[in-house]
DNA sequence: TTATTTTTGATTAATTTTGATTACATTTGA
DNA sequence: TCAAATGTAATCAAAATTAATCAAAAATAA
């Protein structure tokens, strides 16, 4: 049997019991465990199947939270230091705005025993922030599921009210020539109105996000002041030649 | 069975049940007690869950204070019938506005699947509607950690800006009398402002407050379209009287 | 046909996952 | 507050799964 009938037989199982074992499969396809493991690798970078320990998943189970899960778990322990660096800068009374970047995020655990007002688009920033002796001024608009987070035209409107002392923000990409760049121009308007209305500006930003751009370049390095990163580097040397800080 | 069965299994538990603990989890999961701890330490760096002490909880109700929750809890068949009523008067394609009274929110389990959109003030109620069919648009201003809501002067001004066909309110006291009543002045604004921008106004309200007045009397009755309420009495007539429809 | 490539399966080594045990931490209740 | 009870983290060994290697079988091409 080729490969073709086995993709198809292999994919109607999974797709009928949304998820199924290597040994289940090489049974109802009669054929090895090693060829349905190598079926099934072939299946899962064609994006057909998600693979688990053990045999394989329907896409649309394996993935169903990825909507509200956050992207957090990468690069966990360089996106702690970093929120630590950033949280010293933080002092009781200051007003600040964090905006939904996952890096960000990890800055409340810092934070929360602080006298501090955050201004932010984030629910999960919310959740971590509600009931403790952080005050909170959350944007209001429409909300972004898959972001858990509030964008659009009201959202910018609301921070435009606003004027505070630092701007704790996420970013997808940057580099010397291209400047600040994102994925997604909801996220692009939402760092630029925060960004304008902070006295301080600084970005988080790890190390596999330096030199690299995305999809929307959308502003100059201008319009920031602190660079937050996780190694030290000569990358780093043209940031600070243009006068910003950076810390690591 | 692989990691990723086991989180859709623990995880609809615990959304389910709101919590849940880990010997629960090990007997419905049919794996042992470690497995479990180690799935929900995962689960919980995801930001899929919020680990307690000896088993998990929904991330949304971890952070509601206690005041809040026995709000939720008291009553709760009374609350729900009203839910239940009031839900059957949402058509898919509505525009809604919902308060932070205990009794509206419990109108989420009814309408998860409809396409509406919501447009609220309420923490709770965005939880509990995030991925759900349901669009939601986020009133912003400053974060009230008690009723876990949001209120004051930008939050009325987000309000003015939408027009709705339905809002759904709860309310402390009413009475033929004095009309409306509330315990604060913050939720009776909020009240004022969702009646105004709405076609019609549904007044969800227990018969415990019939005929109550409470602190601040902040609007006549005439703001009201349609009381959804559990108790058949003689008490409703004056209502009907003046032209609301009484649902109950 | 014969040579060559591709696919398959068996074997073994490496990895991952799991559960048991112990020591440590947290919660509970006197 | 302290001590018992309960829950957790850490360590390790066993089990299951997978990757790697190679040879046999099948398909393809010359």
């Amino acid at each position: 049997m080729s490969y073709q009938s086995r993709k198809q037989k292999i994919l109607k199982i999974v797709e009928e019991q949304g998820e199924a074992d290597v040994k289940e499969l090489a049974l109802k396809v009669e054929t090895s465990e090693i060829t349905i493991r190598r079926d099934l690798a072939l299946m899962a970078t064609d994006g057909l199947i998600f693979r688990t320990h053990g045999g394989a998943m329907k896409l649309s189970l394996a993935n169903i939270p990825a909507s509200f899960e956050q992207k957090i778990a990468a690069n966990i322990e360089q996106k702690d230091y970093i929120a630590r660096l950033a949280a010293q800068e933080i002092q009781d009374g200051d007003i600040i705005f964090m905006d939904c970047g996952s890096t960000v995020s990890r800055l409340c655990q810092f934070i929360k025993h602080k006298r501090i007002k955050i201004i932010t688009n984030s629910l999960p920033i919310v959740y971590e922030l509600s009931n403790t002796e952080v005050s909170i001024n959350l944007i209001g608009g429409e909300l972004d599921n898959k972001r858990q987070a509030v964008h659009g035209q009201i959202a910018i409107e609301h921070i435009k009210r606003y004027k505070a002392d630092k701007a704790f923000l996420g970013i997808d990409g940057i580099s010397i020539e291209n400047g600040l760049s994102a994925a997604s121009e909801k996220e692009a308007e939402i760092t630029i109105s925060m960004a304008a209305q902070a006295n301080q500006t600084f970005l988080l930003c790890d190390s596999s996000k330096l030199g690299k751009d995305k999809y929307l370049k959308f502003a100059p390095l201008s319009i920031v002041q602190v660079l937050v990163t996780n190694e030290v580097s000569e990358q780093l040397k043209p940031y600070q030649d243009l006068g910003i800080r950076v810390l690591y």
